[in-house]
DNA sequence: GTGGTCTAGACCACA
DNA sequence: GTGGTCTAGACCACG
């Protein structure tokens, strides 16, 4: 199960969001070379979103040469040929929703300290109090 | 100098980015009731934005009663009608946020713990070690 | 008024059919950089076709670097940057579908003569006798 | 042997290019009732296609009647029960082909007469100047 | 007015 | 079952 968030209200093309997500998900390495996606409908279903908008997604991210598709048979992750996201690029691509975040809590009266606890409290929203996810920290 | 952070990229919509920052300011208190904002015309250079832009996220926000205008003397905050944001709002609004920090630094690779020591970082960047903001902690 | 033709009934993808005929346009010179293109809403009219098919092909286009857009002021045929085709690609293109003609000639008993008056009576049909579209032979 | 062309990318299914084919070379007589068709594995290795696509072609010229399979002997050409084109079938079905190459040919700067000539050469690849196939002229 | 996005649902091709 | 294409119509952003 891919762990893709869309969130349908704050103007940014769903499309574009899938793209940008599963891209990241790829450079990063969670997702391998010949993994196969979920289906177009699976992820229509998933998402809560209509299957063309899936269609979209798959159909920019295979013309970018990250993803194909075997006739009637699914859509799969191509072989690496883009290099992978650089640390440095990971970081910036975090710290520009770091400085949002920042930003809008200094606008709404949260210093870091209370954002940093929010985002603890979330964290464990998230994946549980459990510990499930701890493996996180070193991949 | 409003503190107010566009994104052209993102897919958002200037005038939406916009509204929504200044409402914020608003509710938060942080822009107090008869205070002048900036006129369009500088508004729309120190943000590098057309300047219909700026008219129309001015426009919403008068009609949403956020602002008004006096004749030939500029744009002011109105005097509070609507109730500011409830604690409960706010963390939802910045719980939003963090969750999609989490979410993204998961597909990267990142754990919470990384996370949280980027936000500290880009804290640092945004207001400078000195200290400056650091009244932000009690307002 | 462009000169597209589409076939709703052969198979081939409309949107293929309109990127394939506008590259030609724009390969051959037919269409210079700079040039105007129909509204999506106009061409979907005058071609009877959903303005989301004109769309596509247009936004492939665009991808492909043939096309521009500015903002809310209509779609233009883009500064050359490939080049255009050389007659030997013309050839090829033209030959393809000469051969296509052949054959299917050949299946129902055509030859060569026959096809080639065939060609002629067509020539006349769509531009008429009166010699319009002469210069065609001189472009 | 078949004289059959298929063409892998303008998007049109194989197995119809297939079946409107051999639907020609026997409206047109050039298949008369009895013949044995190619066997769906010798089909497919000529043409370089998948033998589920012949297969596929097949069946729907069986369900139309043009074809009928004796039970382990091969397939063969159906005695005549649909009448088999008429001239002006003949003329409509190249009249389509002879303009989209007409309109091809304006797009790329041709005129009549250079696409004649085309057609005149490619003719000559096709049969070789020997003057095989004369015969057709008059079948 | 321009293009951009999304939805809902249809039909087709391929394995 | 898979993806591919198209339609009809809605709403939004921008000028």
């Amino acid at each position: 199960m891919l762990h893709l968030s869309i969130n349908q209200t704050d103007g940014v093309p769903i499309y574009r969001q899938l793209t940008q997500q599963i891209t990241h998900l790829i450079a990063s390495g969670r997702l391998t070379p010949e993994t196969e996606m979920p289906s177009v409908r699976a992820l229509a279903q998933q998402l809560l979103v209509n299957p063309n908008t899936v269609v979209r997604a798959y159909r920019e991210l295979e013309t970018a040469g990250l993803l194909y598709k075997k006739q009637g048979a699914g859509t799969y992750v191509a072989p690496q040929t883009a290099t992978p996201y650089t640390e440095e690029e990971c970081r910036r691509l975090l710290s520009e929703r770091a400085e949002a975040l920042l930003m809008e809590g200094w606008r709404l009266g949260y210093g870091v300290e209370r954002i940093i606890e929010l985002v603890r409290e979330c964290n464990e929203q998230l994946w549980g109090q459990g510990g499930a996810h701890k493996e996180e920290e070193s991949s």
